[in-house]
DNA sequence: AGGCGCTTGTGAACCCGTGCACAAATCGCG
DNA sequence: CGCGATTTGTGCACGGGTTCACAAGCGCCT
Protein backbone atom coordinates (compact mmCIF):
# COMPACT_ATOMS: atom_id res chain seq x y z
CA UNK A 1 0.00 0.00 0.00
CA UNK A 2 1.30 3.71 -0.78
CA UNK A 3 0.44 4.09 3.25
CA UNK A 4 3.39 2.15 4.45
CA UNK A 5 5.88 4.88 3.95
CA UNK A 6 3.81 6.97 6.49
CA UNK A 7 3.62 4.25 9.32
CA UNK A 8 7.20 4.10 8.73
CA UNK A 9 7.89 7.61 8.99
CA UNK A 10 5.68 7.68 11.77
CA UNK A 11 7.38 4.18 13.35
CA UNK A 12 10.80 5.95 13.36
CA UNK A 13 9.86 9.04 15.24
CA UNK A 14 8.24 6.37 18.00
CA UNK A 15 11.48 4.97 17.97
CA UNK A 16 13.58 7.89 18.42
CA UNK A 17 10.99 9.55 21.02
CA UNK A 18 12.03 6.17 22.78
CA UNK A 19 8.64 4.40 22.74
CA UNK A 20 8.97 0.13 22.52
CA UNK A 21 5.74 -0.92 21.16
CA UNK A 22 2.63 1.33 19.59
CA UNK A 23 -1.16 0.52 20.27
CA UNK A 24 -2.93 0.79 16.52
CA UNK A 25 -4.75 3.50 17.56
CA UNK A 26 -1.62 5.21 18.52
CA UNK A 27 0.04 4.49 15.25
CA UNK A 28 -2.68 5.53 12.92
CA UNK A 29 -2.94 8.71 15.05
CA UNK A 30 0.13 9.38 13.96
CA UNK A 31 0.32 8.65 10.88
CA UNK A 32 -3.32 10.46 10.27
CA UNK A 33 -5.48 7.64 9.15
CA UNK A 34 -7.79 5.28 10.52
CA UNK A 35 -7.23 2.81 13.27
CA UNK A 36 -9.52 -0.14 11.33
CA UNK A 37 -7.67 0.99 8.04
CA UNK A 38 -4.16 1.02 10.11
CA UNK A 39 -4.48 -2.64 11.08
CA UNK A 40 -5.90 -4.10 7.82
CA UNK A 41 -2.99 -2.83 6.09
CA UNK A 42 -0.53 -4.11 8.86
CA UNK A 43 -1.92 -8.09 8.48
CA UNK A 44 -1.95 -7.86 4.91
CA UNK A 45 1.68 -8.24 5.46
CA UNK A 46 1.64 -9.96 7.66
CA UNK A 47 3.21 -8.61 10.43
CA UNK A 48 1.70 -9.89 13.36
CA UNK A 49 0.95 -7.56 17.02
CA UNK A 50 0.28 -9.24 19.75
CA UNK A 51 -3.51 -8.37 21.09
CA UNK A 52 -3.74 -6.35 24.38
CA UNK A 53 -0.31 -4.70 24.09
CA UNK A 54 0.30 -3.50 20.64
CA UNK A 55 2.95 -3.58 18.05
CA UNK A 56 6.18 -3.85 18.49
CA UNK A 57 7.84 -0.85 17.06
CA UNK A 58 11.33 -2.23 16.07
CA UNK A 59 9.84 -5.17 14.65
CA UNK A 60 7.25 -3.43 12.39
CA UNK A 61 9.80 -1.19 11.31
CA UNK A 62 12.28 -4.08 9.87
CA UNK A 63 8.96 -5.55 8.51
CA UNK A 64 8.08 -2.53 6.63
CA UNK A 65 11.39 -1.67 5.59
CA UNK A 66 11.54 -5.29 3.85
CA UNK A 67 7.99 -4.57 2.63
CA UNK A 68 9.22 -1.76 0.85
CA UNK A 69 12.50 -3.33 -0.65
CA UNK A 70 14.49 -0.95 2.30
CA UNK A 71 16.45 -3.75 3.17
CA UNK A 72 19.01 -2.49 0.75
CA UNK A 73 20.36 1.18 0.05
CA UNK A 74 18.85 1.93 -3.58
CA UNK A 75 20.73 3.79 -5.71
CA UNK A 76 18.78 6.78 -7.81
CA UNK A 77 19.60 9.05 -10.74
CA UNK A 78 19.07 12.37 -10.53
CA UNK A 79 18.46 13.91 -14.05
CA UNK A 80 18.69 18.01 -14.51
CA UNK A 81 20.14 20.04 -12.15
CA UNK A 82 18.44 23.18 -12.21
CA UNK A 83 16.70 25.04 -9.92
CA UNK A 84 14.69 22.01 -8.07
CA UNK A 85 17.47 19.68 -8.81
CA UNK A 86 20.02 21.62 -6.72
CA UNK A 87 17.27 21.14 -4.03
CA UNK A 88 17.09 17.65 -4.52
CA UNK A 89 20.59 17.13 -4.54
CA UNK A 90 21.15 18.66 -1.31
CA UNK A 91 18.35 16.90 0.07
CA UNK A 92 19.66 14.97 3.06
CA UNK A 93 16.54 13.79 3.61
CA UNK A 94 16.45 11.15 1.19
CA UNK A 95 19.68 9.26 2.54
CA UNK A 96 17.86 9.17 5.48
CA UNK A 97 14.73 7.68 4.82
CA UNK A 98 17.15 4.58 2.53
CA UNK A 99 18.21 6.26 -0.44
CA UNK A 100 21.34 6.58 -1.69
CA UNK A 101 21.62 9.81 -5.03
CA UNK A 102 24.54 7.98 -6.85
CA UNK A 103 24.97 10.33 -9.78
CA UNK A 104 23.89 13.55 -11.16
CA UNK A 105 23.29 14.35 -14.98
CA UNK A 106 22.79 17.13 -16.75
CA UNK A 107 22.51 18.04 -20.55
CA UNK A 108 24.01 21.66 -20.22
CA UNK A 109 28.05 21.22 -20.41
CA UNK A 110 28.48 24.48 -18.51
CA UNK A 111 26.96 22.24 -15.81
CA UNK A 112 28.90 19.29 -16.24
CA UNK A 113 32.02 18.59 -13.74
CA UNK A 114 29.96 20.69 -11.10
CA UNK A 115 30.47 19.55 -7.23
CA UNK A 116 27.22 19.28 -5.49
CA UNK A 117 27.15 17.54 -2.27
CA UNK A 118 30.56 15.64 -2.81
CA UNK A 119 29.26 14.44 -6.28
CA UNK A 120 30.40 15.62 -9.57
CA UNK A 121 27.22 16.62 -12.46
CA UNK A 122 27.89 14.62 -15.26
CA UNK A 123 27.00 14.61 -18.99
CA UNK A 124 23.76 12.91 -20.02
CA UNK A 125 25.29 10.79 -22.24
CA UNK A 126 27.08 9.31 -19.26
CA UNK A 127 23.98 7.70 -17.70
CA UNK A 128 23.90 4.10 -19.46
CA UNK A 129 27.39 3.29 -18.22
CA UNK A 130 27.05 4.81 -14.83
CA UNK A 131 23.81 3.38 -14.55
CA UNK A 132 25.03 -0.08 -15.28
CA UNK A 133 28.05 0.51 -13.11
CA UNK A 134 26.07 1.47 -10.10
CA UNK A 135 23.26 -0.65 -10.51
CA UNK A 136 20.78 2.15 -11.07
CA UNK A 137 17.04 1.07 -10.65
CA UNK A 138 15.42 4.43 -9.82
CA UNK A 139 15.35 7.80 -11.70
CA UNK A 140 14.62 11.21 -10.97
CA UNK A 141 13.56 13.64 -13.70
CA UNK A 142 13.99 17.01 -12.72
CA UNK A 143 14.11 19.08 -16.56
CA UNK A 144 11.87 21.22 -18.61
CA UNK A 145 9.04 19.39 -19.31
CA UNK A 146 9.70 19.15 -23.43
CA UNK A 147 13.05 17.22 -22.29
CA UNK A 148 11.61 15.33 -20.12
CA UNK A 149 10.22 12.85 -22.50
CA UNK A 150 13.59 11.76 -23.95
CA UNK A 151 15.78 11.61 -20.61
CA UNK A 152 12.67 8.96 -19.22
CA UNK A 153 13.68 6.89 -23.09
CA UNK A 154 17.07 7.19 -21.56
CA UNK A 155 16.57 6.41 -18.35
CA UNK A 156 14.66 3.01 -19.65
CA UNK A 157 17.28 2.36 -22.12
CA UNK A 158 19.53 2.53 -19.30
CA UNK A 159 17.98 -0.16 -17.31
CA UNK A 160 15.86 2.27 -15.02
CA UNK A 161 12.78 0.81 -13.74
CA UNK A 162 10.83 3.28 -11.73
CA UNK A 163 10.55 7.04 -12.80
CA UNK A 164 9.55 9.65 -10.51
CA UNK A 165 8.85 12.39 -12.61
CA UNK A 166 9.08 16.32 -11.65
CA UNK A 167 7.89 17.82 -15.24
CA UNK A 168 4.43 18.64 -15.72
CA UNK A 169 4.03 16.66 -18.82
CA UNK A 170 2.66 12.56 -19.00
CA UNK A 171 5.42 10.25 -19.92
CA UNK A 172 5.04 6.96 -21.81
CA UNK A 173 6.93 3.96 -20.84
CA UNK A 174 6.84 0.62 -22.13
CA UNK A 175 5.47 -1.97 -19.63
CA UNK A 176 7.33 -2.76 -16.02
CA UNK A 177 8.25 0.47 -15.68
CA UNK A 178 6.70 2.91 -13.15
CA UNK A 179 6.00 6.27 -13.14
CA UNK A 180 5.17 8.28 -10.66
CA UNK A 181 4.39 12.04 -10.65
CA UNK A 182 4.66 15.11 -8.84
CA UNK A 183 3.32 18.13 -10.35
CA UNK A 184 3.24 20.82 -7.39
CA UNK A 185 0.95 23.50 -9.65
CA UNK A 186 -1.59 20.63 -9.72
CA UNK A 187 -1.41 20.61 -5.52
CA UNK A 188 -1.61 24.26 -5.53
CA UNK A 189 -4.85 23.78 -7.77
CA UNK A 190 -6.37 21.19 -6.14
CA UNK A 191 -5.88 23.71 -2.92
CA UNK A 192 -7.24 26.88 -5.15
CA UNK A 193 -10.45 24.31 -5.66
CA UNK A 194 -11.10 24.30 -2.55
CA UNK A 195 -10.49 27.72 -1.52
CA UNK A 196 -13.46 28.28 -4.28
CA UNK A 197 -16.01 25.42 -2.77
CA UNK A 198 -15.28 27.04 0.84
CA UNK A 199 -15.91 30.36 -0.67
CA UNK A 200 -18.94 29.74 -2.62
CA UNK A 201 -20.36 28.27 0.60
CA UNK A 202 -20.14 30.91 2.78
CA UNK A 203 -21.40 32.84 -0.10
CA UNK A 204 -24.32 31.05 0.47
CA UNK A 205 -24.76 30.52 4.26
CA UNK A 206 -27.64 27.86 4.35
CA UNK A 207 -25.75 25.76 2.25
CA UNK A 208 -29.12 25.14 0.42
CA UNK A 209 -27.04 23.76 -2.58
CA UNK A 210 -23.61 23.09 -2.86
CA UNK A 211 -21.92 24.65 -6.19
CA UNK A 212 -21.32 21.24 -7.95
CA UNK A 213 -21.13 17.93 -6.97
CA UNK A 214 -17.30 17.07 -6.91
CA UNK A 215 -15.16 16.27 -4.31
CA UNK A 216 -10.85 16.39 -4.96
CA UNK A 217 -9.99 13.09 -3.43
CA UNK A 218 -5.99 11.78 -2.75
CA UNK A 219 -3.67 12.94 -0.63
CA UNK A 220 -6.61 15.00 1.26
CA UNK A 221 -5.78 15.61 4.79
CA UNK A 222 -9.32 15.08 6.99
CA UNK A 223 -9.02 18.38 8.98
CA UNK A 224 -9.49 17.71 12.71
CA UNK A 225 -7.41 19.36 15.69
CA UNK B 1 -11.84 16.02 -9.12
CA UNK B 2 -8.21 16.36 -8.47
CA UNK B 3 -7.79 15.03 -12.27
CA UNK B 4 -9.13 18.66 -13.49
CA UNK B 5 -5.89 20.12 -13.29
CA UNK B 6 -4.71 17.53 -15.42
CA UNK B 7 -6.88 17.99 -17.62
CA UNK B 8 -6.07 22.03 -17.65
CA UNK B 9 -2.75 21.59 -18.42
CA UNK B 10 -3.37 19.16 -21.59
CA UNK B 11 -6.09 21.50 -23.20
CA UNK B 12 -3.43 24.65 -22.39
CA UNK B 13 -0.97 22.25 -24.64
CA UNK B 14 -3.71 21.68 -27.30
CA UNK B 15 -4.48 25.59 -27.12
CA UNK B 16 -0.68 26.05 -27.73
CA UNK B 17 -0.61 23.65 -30.96
CA UNK B 18 -3.43 25.68 -32.25
CA UNK B 19 -6.56 23.05 -32.21
CA UNK B 20 -9.55 24.14 -31.71
CA UNK B 21 -11.51 21.41 -30.80
CA UNK B 22 -10.67 17.73 -28.62
CA UNK B 23 -12.51 14.69 -28.59
CA UNK B 24 -12.82 13.18 -25.23
CA UNK B 25 -10.56 10.37 -26.78
CA UNK B 26 -7.86 12.63 -27.72
CA UNK B 27 -7.53 14.35 -24.17
CA UNK B 28 -8.03 11.50 -22.55
CA UNK B 29 -4.76 10.25 -23.93
CA UNK B 30 -3.16 13.43 -23.45
CA UNK B 31 -3.74 13.63 -20.02
CA UNK B 32 -3.29 9.65 -19.23
CA UNK B 33 -6.72 8.55 -18.59
CA UNK B 34 -9.69 6.81 -19.59
CA UNK B 35 -11.62 8.33 -21.88
CA UNK B 36 -14.90 7.67 -20.55
CA UNK B 37 -13.74 8.41 -16.91
CA UNK B 38 -12.92 11.79 -18.51
CA UNK B 39 -16.58 12.21 -20.05
CA UNK B 40 -18.20 11.60 -16.39
CA UNK B 41 -15.90 13.84 -15.05
CA UNK B 42 -16.55 17.13 -17.36
CA UNK B 43 -20.26 15.95 -17.29
CA UNK B 44 -20.42 16.46 -13.24
CA UNK B 45 -19.41 20.37 -13.39
CA UNK B 46 -21.95 21.11 -16.14
CA UNK B 47 -19.57 21.81 -19.25
CA UNK B 48 -21.48 20.80 -22.47
CA UNK B 49 -19.58 19.69 -25.33
CA UNK B 50 -20.88 18.93 -28.64
CA UNK B 51 -21.72 15.35 -29.70
CA UNK B 52 -20.03 13.94 -32.75
CA UNK B 53 -17.51 16.87 -32.62
CA UNK B 54 -16.06 16.83 -29.40
CA UNK B 55 -15.22 20.12 -26.88
CA UNK B 56 -14.54 23.47 -27.81
CA UNK B 57 -10.89 23.82 -26.28
CA UNK B 58 -11.04 27.83 -25.29
CA UNK B 59 -14.69 27.05 -23.78
CA UNK B 60 -13.67 23.94 -22.03
CA UNK B 61 -10.22 26.02 -20.18
CA UNK B 62 -12.42 28.69 -19.11
CA UNK B 63 -14.69 26.39 -17.40
CA UNK B 64 -12.42 24.21 -15.44
CA UNK B 65 -10.47 27.36 -14.35
CA UNK B 66 -13.78 28.38 -13.08
CA UNK B 67 -14.38 25.31 -11.39
CA UNK B 68 -10.89 25.48 -10.06
CA UNK B 69 -11.11 28.75 -8.62
CA UNK B 70 -8.24 30.36 -11.18
CA UNK B 71 -10.62 33.14 -12.52
CA UNK B 72 -8.48 35.05 -10.17
CA UNK B 73 -4.70 34.84 -9.59
CA UNK B 74 -4.61 33.56 -6.46
CA UNK B 75 -1.65 34.70 -3.66
CA UNK B 76 0.31 32.26 -1.67
CA UNK B 77 2.63 32.37 0.96
CA UNK B 78 5.61 30.74 1.27
CA UNK B 79 7.22 29.83 4.60
CA UNK B 80 11.11 28.53 5.28
CA UNK B 81 13.21 29.86 2.25
CA UNK B 82 15.65 27.28 2.58
CA UNK B 83 17.29 25.03 0.00
CA UNK B 84 13.81 24.05 -1.26
CA UNK B 85 12.19 27.21 -1.05
CA UNK B 86 14.49 29.01 -2.77
CA UNK B 87 13.45 26.37 -5.84
CA UNK B 88 10.05 26.91 -5.40
CA UNK B 89 10.67 30.65 -5.24
CA UNK B 90 12.26 30.83 -8.55
CA UNK B 91 9.92 28.23 -9.93
CA UNK B 92 8.26 29.92 -12.82
CA UNK B 93 4.99 27.68 -13.48
CA UNK B 94 3.17 29.09 -10.83
CA UNK B 95 2.96 31.99 -12.09
CA UNK B 96 1.99 30.52 -15.55
CA UNK B 97 -0.60 27.85 -13.96
CA UNK B 98 -2.92 30.82 -12.20
CA UNK B 99 -0.91 31.54 -9.02
CA UNK B 100 1.69 34.31 -7.74
CA UNK B 101 3.92 34.12 -5.09
CA UNK B 102 3.27 37.57 -2.85
CA UNK B 103 5.27 36.80 -0.17
CA UNK B 104 8.51 34.90 1.46
CA UNK B 105 8.74 34.20 4.65
CA UNK B 106 11.93 32.65 7.55
CA UNK B 107 12.67 32.62 10.68
CA UNK B 108 16.39 33.11 10.43
CA UNK B 109 17.15 36.84 10.81
CA UNK B 110 20.43 36.15 8.28
CA UNK B 111 17.75 34.98 5.36
CA UNK B 112 15.30 38.23 6.13
CA UNK B 113 15.84 40.98 3.18
CA UNK B 114 17.73 38.75 0.84
CA UNK B 115 16.12 39.14 -2.65
CA UNK B 116 14.64 36.47 -4.55
CA UNK B 117 13.14 36.58 -7.88
CA UNK B 118 12.10 40.47 -7.23
CA UNK B 119 10.83 39.46 -3.63
CA UNK B 120 12.39 40.22 -0.11
CA UNK B 121 12.48 37.80 2.16
CA UNK B 122 10.43 38.86 5.26
CA UNK B 123 10.57 37.36 8.80
CA UNK B 124 7.59 35.49 9.32
CA UNK B 125 6.97 37.44 12.59
CA UNK B 126 5.21 40.01 10.20
CA UNK B 127 2.87 36.72 8.39
CA UNK B 128 -0.05 38.34 9.83
CA UNK B 129 0.15 41.64 8.56
CA UNK B 130 1.46 40.95 5.17
CA UNK B 131 -1.07 37.96 4.62
CA UNK B 132 -3.67 40.46 5.42
CA UNK B 133 -2.74 42.96 3.40
CA UNK B 134 -1.96 40.93 0.17
CA UNK B 135 -5.36 38.44 0.82
CA UNK B 136 -3.32 35.62 1.21
CA UNK B 137 -5.44 32.18 1.20
CA UNK B 138 -2.68 29.85 0.61
CA UNK B 139 0.04 28.64 2.17
CA UNK B 140 3.24 26.58 1.69
CA UNK B 141 5.35 25.42 4.14
CA UNK B 142 9.10 24.01 3.27
CA UNK B 143 10.47 24.40 6.95
CA UNK B 144 11.99 21.67 8.54
CA UNK B 145 9.59 19.02 10.10
CA UNK B 146 10.20 20.12 13.72
CA UNK B 147 8.91 23.80 12.85
CA UNK B 148 5.68 22.52 10.20
CA UNK B 149 3.01 22.55 13.23
CA UNK B 150 4.35 26.29 14.34
CA UNK B 151 4.26 27.66 11.41
CA UNK B 152 0.97 25.99 10.44
CA UNK B 153 -0.36 27.49 13.29
CA UNK B 154 0.76 30.99 12.48
CA UNK B 155 -0.56 30.56 8.82
CA UNK B 156 -4.14 29.23 10.03
CA UNK B 157 -3.71 31.99 12.36
CA UNK B 158 -3.20 34.97 9.80
CA UNK B 159 -5.91 33.68 7.75
CA UNK B 160 -5.10 30.86 5.65
CA UNK B 161 -7.09 28.38 4.80
CA UNK B 162 -5.87 26.04 2.76
CA UNK B 163 -1.70 24.74 3.08
CA UNK B 164 0.60 22.92 0.97
CA UNK B 165 3.03 20.86 3.34
CA UNK B 166 6.31 19.82 2.12
CA UNK B 167 7.61 18.69 5.76
CA UNK B 168 7.86 15.16 6.66
CA UNK B 169 4.86 15.12 9.33
CA UNK B 170 1.21 14.81 9.77
CA UNK B 171 -0.31 18.57 10.53
CA UNK B 172 -3.13 18.94 12.33
CA UNK B 173 -5.31 22.10 11.57
CA UNK B 174 -8.76 23.51 12.75
CA UNK B 175 -12.13 22.24 10.63
CA UNK B 176 -11.80 24.43 7.22
CA UNK B 177 -8.58 24.32 6.46
CA UNK B 178 -7.37 21.93 3.95
CA UNK B 179 -3.53 20.08 4.04
CA UNK B 180 -2.10 18.77 1.01
CA UNK B 181 0.81 16.75 2.09
CA UNK B 182 3.95 16.01 -1.10
CA UNK B 183 6.89 14.38 0.69
CA UNK B 184 9.17 13.48 -2.12
CA UNK B 185 11.22 10.16 0.15
CA UNK B 186 7.38 8.30 0.31
CA UNK B 187 7.05 8.93 -3.90
CA UNK B 188 10.62 7.21 -3.80
CA UNK B 189 9.93 4.82 -1.12
CA UNK B 190 6.52 3.82 -3.03
CA UNK B 191 8.79 3.24 -6.54
CA UNK B 192 11.02 1.08 -4.01
CA UNK B 193 8.38 -1.13 -2.96
CA UNK B 194 7.30 -1.57 -6.57
CA UNK B 195 11.30 -2.60 -7.54
CA UNK B 196 10.83 -5.24 -4.39
CA UNK B 197 8.04 -6.74 -6.04
CA UNK B 198 9.17 -6.59 -9.34
CA UNK B 199 12.63 -8.33 -8.28
CA UNK B 200 10.68 -10.71 -6.26
CA UNK B 201 8.05 -11.73 -9.79
CA UNK B 202 11.39 -12.25 -11.67
CA UNK B 203 12.75 -14.04 -9.14
CA UNK B 204 9.64 -16.87 -9.10
CA UNK B 205 9.71 -17.07 -13.10
CA UNK B 206 6.53 -19.17 -13.00
CA UNK B 207 4.84 -16.49 -10.62
CA UNK B 208 2.96 -18.64 -8.81
CA UNK B 209 2.79 -16.82 -6.10
CA UNK B 210 3.25 -13.27 -5.77
CA UNK B 211 5.05 -11.99 -2.35
CA UNK B 212 2.06 -10.48 -0.72
CA UNK B 213 -1.79 -9.27 -1.95
CA UNK B 214 -0.36 -5.26 -1.77
CA UNK B 215 -1.03 -2.92 -4.36
CA UNK B 216 0.19 0.11 -4.15
CA UNK B 217 -2.41 2.84 -5.50
CA UNK B 218 -2.37 6.98 -6.08
CA UNK B 219 -0.45 8.53 -8.30
CA UNK B 220 0.24 5.62 -10.12
CA UNK B 221 0.78 6.04 -14.01
CA UNK B 222 -0.64 2.77 -15.71
CA UNK B 223 2.09 1.78 -17.95
CA UNK B 224 1.69 1.39 -21.99
CA UNK B 225 4.16 2.81 -24.63
C1' DA C 1 -5.23 -19.80 38.80
C1' DG C 2 -8.88 -17.08 37.24
C1' DG C 3 -11.08 -13.07 35.75
C1' DC C 4 -10.89 -8.61 33.60
C1' DG C 5 -9.58 -5.07 30.51
C1' DC C 6 -7.31 -3.96 26.50
C1' DT C 7 -5.94 -4.64 21.74
C1' DT C 8 -5.57 -7.11 17.51
C1' DG C 9 -7.46 -9.32 13.53
C1' DT C 10 -11.25 -9.80 10.50
C1' DG C 11 -16.10 -10.58 8.70
C1' DA C 12 -19.45 -7.97 6.47
C1' DA C 13 -21.86 -4.03 5.00
C1' DC C 14 -21.32 0.07 2.66
C1' DC C 15 -19.81 3.45 -0.42
C1' DC C 16 -17.47 5.28 -4.25
C1' DG C 17 -14.73 5.29 -8.19
C1' DT C 18 -14.11 2.89 -12.63
C1' DG C 19 -15.08 1.13 -17.09
C1' DC C 20 -18.14 -0.94 -20.45
C1' DA C 21 -21.55 -0.39 -23.52
C1' DC C 22 -25.16 1.95 -25.70
C1' DA C 23 -28.75 5.46 -26.72
C1' DA C 24 -29.14 10.26 -27.99
C1' DA C 25 -27.52 14.02 -30.52
C1' DT C 26 -24.99 16.60 -33.88
C1' DC C 27 -22.55 17.55 -38.18
C1' DG C 28 -21.31 16.85 -42.96
C1' DC C 29 -22.36 15.19 -47.31
C1' DG C 30 -24.82 13.52 -51.03
C1' DC D 1 -33.78 16.92 -46.92
C1' DG D 2 -32.21 12.56 -45.09
C1' DC D 3 -28.71 9.37 -43.83
C1' DG D 4 -24.52 7.75 -41.86
C1' DA D 5 -20.48 8.62 -39.27
C1' DT D 6 -18.89 10.28 -35.12
C1' DT D 7 -18.88 11.60 -30.47
C1' DT D 8 -21.03 12.88 -26.09
C1' DG D 9 -23.57 11.71 -22.00
C1' DT D 10 -24.96 8.13 -18.91
C1' DG D 11 -27.17 3.71 -16.90
C1' DC D 12 -25.36 -0.18 -14.89
C1' DA D 13 -22.51 -3.62 -13.12
C1' DC D 14 -18.17 -4.67 -11.07
C1' DG D 15 -14.36 -4.33 -7.98
C1' DG D 16 -11.88 -2.53 -4.34
C1' DG D 17 -11.17 0.39 -0.62
C1' DT D 18 -13.13 2.01 3.86
C1' DT D 19 -15.43 1.61 8.04
C1' DC D 20 -18.01 -0.49 11.77
C1' DA D 21 -18.38 -3.79 14.95
C1' DC D 22 -17.18 -7.78 17.37
C1' DA D 23 -14.98 -12.18 18.54
C1' DA D 24 -10.51 -14.03 19.79
C1' DG D 25 -6.30 -13.65 22.17
C1' DC D 26 -2.94 -11.76 25.40
C1' DG D 27 -1.18 -9.77 29.67
C1' DC D 28 -1.82 -8.20 34.21
C1' DC D 29 -3.63 -8.01 38.66
C1' DT D 30 -5.70 -10.07 42.37
N1 LIG E 1 11.74 24.71 -9.46
C1 LIG E 1 10.64 24.26 -8.87
O1 LIG E 1 10.38 24.58 -7.73
C2 LIG E 1 9.72 23.36 -9.59
C3 LIG E 1 8.50 23.12 -9.03
C4 LIG E 1 7.62 22.26 -9.66
C5 LIG E 1 7.97 21.68 -10.85
N2 LIG E 1 9.15 21.92 -11.40
C6 LIG E 1 9.48 21.27 -12.65
O2 LIG E 1 10.74 20.67 -12.53
C7 LIG E 1 11.41 20.76 -13.75
C8 LIG E 1 12.71 21.48 -13.52
O3 LIG E 1 12.47 22.73 -12.98
P1 LIG E 1 13.67 23.72 -12.72
O4 LIG E 1 13.10 24.94 -12.10
O5 LIG E 1 14.74 23.03 -11.99
O6 LIG E 1 14.16 24.07 -14.19
P2 LIG E 1 15.62 24.55 -14.63
O7 LIG E 1 15.49 25.13 -15.97
O8 LIG E 1 16.19 25.38 -13.55
O9 LIG E 1 16.47 23.23 -14.68
C9 LIG E 1 16.33 22.32 -15.71
C10 LIG E 1 17.65 21.60 -15.89
O10 LIG E 1 17.47 20.50 -16.78
C11 LIG E 1 18.57 20.47 -17.68
N3 LIG E 1 18.17 19.80 -18.91
C12 LIG E 1 17.46 20.30 -19.93
N4 LIG E 1 17.29 19.37 -20.89
C13 LIG E 1 17.91 18.27 -20.46
C14 LIG E 1 18.10 16.98 -21.00
N5 LIG E 1 17.58 16.64 -22.17
N6 LIG E 1 18.80 16.08 -20.30
C15 LIG E 1 19.31 16.41 -19.10
N7 LIG E 1 19.16 17.62 -18.53
C16 LIG E 1 18.46 18.54 -19.21
C17 LIG E 1 18.93 21.90 -17.90
O11 LIG E 1 20.26 22.00 -18.33
C18 LIG E 1 18.71 22.49 -16.52
O12 LIG E 1 19.88 22.42 -15.74
C19 LIG E 1 10.51 21.51 -14.70
O13 LIG E 1 9.81 20.57 -15.48
C20 LIG E 1 9.57 22.22 -13.81
O14 LIG E 1 8.31 22.39 -14.39
C21 LIG E 1 10.04 22.76 -10.79
N1 LIG F 1 15.30 20.08 -0.23
C1 LIG F 1 14.53 19.16 -0.78
O1 LIG F 1 14.73 18.77 -1.93
C2 LIG F 1 13.41 18.56 -0.02
C3 LIG F 1 12.79 17.45 -0.55
C4 LIG F 1 11.74 16.89 0.14
C5 LIG F 1 11.31 17.44 1.32
N2 LIG F 1 11.93 18.47 1.82
C6 LIG F 1 11.44 19.02 3.08
O2 LIG F 1 11.25 20.40 2.94
C7 LIG F 1 11.58 21.05 4.14
C8 LIG F 1 12.63 22.06 3.86
O3 LIG F 1 13.76 21.43 3.31
P1 LIG F 1 15.06 22.27 3.00
O4 LIG F 1 16.02 21.32 2.39
O5 LIG F 1 14.69 23.49 2.27
O6 LIG F 1 15.56 22.65 4.47
P2 LIG F 1 16.47 23.90 4.83
O7 LIG F 1 17.01 23.64 6.18
O8 LIG F 1 17.41 24.16 3.72
O9 LIG F 1 15.47 25.13 4.89
C9 LIG F 1 14.59 25.29 5.94
C10 LIG F 1 14.31 26.78 6.10
O10 LIG F 1 13.23 26.95 7.02
C11 LIG F 1 13.57 28.03 7.86
N3 LIG F 1 12.83 27.87 9.11
C12 LIG F 1 13.12 27.07 10.16
N4 LIG F 1 12.22 27.21 11.13
C13 LIG F 1 11.35 28.14 10.70
C14 LIG F 1 10.20 28.73 11.27
N5 LIG F 1 9.73 28.36 12.47
N6 LIG F 1 9.53 29.64 10.55
C15 LIG F 1 9.97 30.01 9.34
N7 LIG F 1 11.05 29.48 8.75
C16 LIG F 1 11.74 28.56 9.44
C17 LIG F 1 15.04 27.93 8.05
O11 LIG F 1 15.57 29.19 8.44
C18 LIG F 1 15.51 27.52 6.66
O12 LIG F 1 15.76 28.64 5.88
C19 LIG F 1 12.04 19.98 5.10
O13 LIG F 1 10.97 19.61 5.93
C20 LIG F 1 12.39 18.85 4.21
O14 LIG F 1 12.19 17.61 4.85
C21 LIG F 1 12.97 19.08 1.17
Amino acid sequence: MARLPEYLRALHNLAEAGDDTVSSEGLAAAAGVNSAKLRKDLSHLGSYGTRGVGYDVALLIDQIEFTLGLTQRRAVALVGVGNLGHALAGYAGFASRGFRIAALFDADQARVGEPINGLNVRHISDLAVVAAAESIAIGVIATPAAAAQDVADALVAAGVTSILNFAPCVLSVPEGVDVRKVDLAVELQILSFHEHRKSSLTALPGGLSSPNGLAATGTEEAVGS
